[in-house]
DNA sequence: GCGCCTTTGAAGACC
DNA sequence: GGTCTTCAAAGGCGC
């Protein structure tokens, strides 16, 4: 029923949620990409200035009044796409009636619309900055957009970021307004992710070596389009090597904030996209790691291409087994995650400016 | 056509 | 509690 079309609950959340929010105000948090815009969350999309508000997620379609458009719940969520990933949620028939059934078969869990996981901050950003990026640096590969996106990121002043994560707070509690019994465990393994390194005869160091092409290189220097590419460059090939970064203690003030921070540390060794640094007792040279530029990625057996940076050992001896984004190191370890810390933060903003390179080590109690 | 690549962050899973 | 894994976006590319 249409009439459902402006639950008031709904706009209510939004407006409280959404409206304080101080995005955006010397421009428009979400350019509108060529291809249209998608909005995360449609049905509130009442007006120019609340969907400008949130980000985008959806494609016109859905953000325009769609003739069958809202769920009979009224409460078509932008992350909700039919049971495939990534698809565009075109008939769709919401999320809500698939929490509404308590024990659905199989066959209807393959129905269940897919809810997407809001988005974080630096997802919003990339979605926001992506088609600058592309502009500037008439890159198309995602995979060299999102390095250049990545460095940018960190790049950016504590508000600017502070922005983002603010969003994505306020995404993330909608989401779970809209959505109080979704979890991201539902979205687990519905996206038949890359084959792990599971199969029983693969090495360890085998699952590094992708028969696929390793990644995009972004080249720098010939475009315009990101600084920094050099900076890093020079700050992860110089002498300073990450295990010494990684002896900084660090961040004396962030006790806060080393929580769950996922480090990074991205090498670039010569040519090479990435490689991960494992140091795990050993030199980042030595044995399974970075010996090699076959962007061998030791880390930790079972890891993934980014598996996280673990500190861990005897204390005193850090585990890097995420590749380490070059501009993101000192963010990963001096910069609180999300603005909740800003005031810390701001306290590290020096020490983040002068000191690039350095980690927090988790010091045992 | 599916999955990888690449990034960061959030959250679930696991130990 | 700490660590690891998955997924969210995006589009080119390999298989």
């Amino acid at each position: 029923m249409s009439a459902e079309f402006e639950p008031p609950h709904t706009l209510s959340i939004f407006l409280s949620l959404c409206l304080p929010l101080s995005l955006r105000q010397g421009q428009p948090m979400y350019s509108i990409p060529p291809g249209g815009f998608r909005h995360p969350y449609p049905a509130l999309a009442m007006n120019a200035s609340m969907s400008s508000l949130v980000s985008s997620r959806f494609s016109p379609h859905m953000v325009s009044p769609p003739p069958h458009g809202l769920h009979q719940t009224g409460i078509p969520h932008p992350a909700i796409v039919s049971s495939g990933i990534k698809q565009e949620p075109s008939d769709m028939s919401p999320s809500m009636h698939a929490r509404k059934s308590p024990v659905p078969s199989k066959k209807e869990e393959d129905k269940r619309p897919h809810i997407k996981k809001p988005l974080n901050a630096f997802m919003l950003y990339m979605k926001e900055m992506r088609a600058k990026v592309v502009a500037e640096c008439t890159l198309k590969e995602s995979a060299a957009i999102n390095q250049i996106l990545g460095r940018r990121w960190h790049s950016l002043s504590r508000e600017e970021q502070a922005k983002y994560y603010e969003l994505a707070r306020k995404e993330r509690q909608l989401h779970s307004q809209l959505y109080p019994g979704w979890s991201a465990r539902d979205n687990y393994g519905k996206r038949k992710k890359r084959k792990r390194d599971n199969k029983p005869d693969s090495k360890p160091e085998d699952f590094s070596i992708r028969s696929k092409k390793q990644c995009v290189q972004y080249l720098p220097s010939e475009k315009m389009c990101d600084s920094p590419a050099s900076s890093h460059s020079s700050m992860l090939d110089s002498p300073a090597t990450p295990s010494a970064s990684l002896a900084s203690p660090a961040a004396p003030a962030a006790t806060h904030s080393e929580q769950a921070q996922p480090l990074s540390l991205t090498t670039k060794p010569e040519g090479r996209m990435h490689h991960h640094y494992s140091l795990a007792g050993k030199a980042p040279g030595s044995s399974s790691s970075s010996s090699s530029s076959s962007s061998s990625s030791s880390s930790s057996s079972s890891s993934s291409s980014h598996s996280h940076l673990s500190i861990h050992g005897s204390h005193s001896t850090p585990i890097l087994s995420r590749p380490i984004p070059f501009a993101s190191l000192h963010h990963s370890m001096l910069s609180p995650p999300s603005p909740y810390h800003q005031a810390a933060l701001h306290s590290h903003h020096a020490l983040f400016q002068s000191q690039p390179l350095s980690l927090v080590t988790k010091h045992n109690n």
